[in-house]
DNA sequence: TCAAAACATGTGAAATTTCACATATGTACG
DNA sequence: CGTACATATGTGAAATTTCACATGTTTTGA
């Protein structure tokens, strides 16, 4: 894992903003993120491979869901870039995060 | 500036480059940069327009010499990411700094 | 005023990335 | 078993990015 392999992992929109969501939620689930970005399942899925191919992002089966956090191994100064992107405060990321708690909360039919 | 365009700008070798070396010795001179990357002038200047437009490099004419910097009015985040990426101390970048600074001190016959 | 040096940009081809659609895999539950 | 749900991946087309080569612009200095 060096620099420039995590710039081109964060260098799109969907996995960006996948990244940000498990940053600050801890994990999430595929089913999770394709409600919240609004994407189909074989695109959030195919994103979500190439991170995990990266070891940017760890997956674990619980059942029929699959749920991704940040690779536990990843270098102090990779985390570090994740949380500074994550802490620009754009309104697309602001609204996301709160599109996100909605989903988990009220009673969308995912992962349940 | 948002983080996506960011990191778009970063995901490419030349471009990363330039950006650890212009934030690690403060400035540098589009001759320089060639130099030290053993690049063409067309590429390196187009990779340096690309990180201009982006408001990421500020351009500085001294004379035949163009000289760029890091944005003063890079966002905290965005010099917060640059500089983690910095660190990340691959044997890549640790060779560059030696090759820039062996272009600066001894008589490579640019920007005198 | 001319030539050379340093840098920028126009342009189309080549390489890379992303996408949509179909299909495959794994799990739970009747 | 068989079916439904959740997720993954094969594949070729479309979109985007990068490249090389030619040419344009600005500055210096004779």
């Amino acid at each position: 894992m060096n620099a420039l392999q995590l710039f081109k992992c964060l260098a799109d929109d969907t996995r960006l903003k996948s990244v940000v969501l498990i940053h600050t939620f801890g994990e999430a689930c595929v089913c999770e993120l394709m409600e919240t970005l609004k994407l189909d399942q074989p695109k959030t899925s195919r994103h979500l491979a190439s991170l995990r191919k990266c070891n940017i992002l760890l997956d674990e089966r619980r059942g029929k869901w699959v749920y991704y956090r940040l690779h536990p191994e990843l270098p102090e100064w990779a985390k570090s870039v994740i949380a500074s992107a994550s802490e620009s405060n754009s309104e697309d990321f602001e609204a996301l995060l709160a599109t996100f708690k909605q989903c988990q909360l009220n009673g969308s039919d995912c992962c349940n």
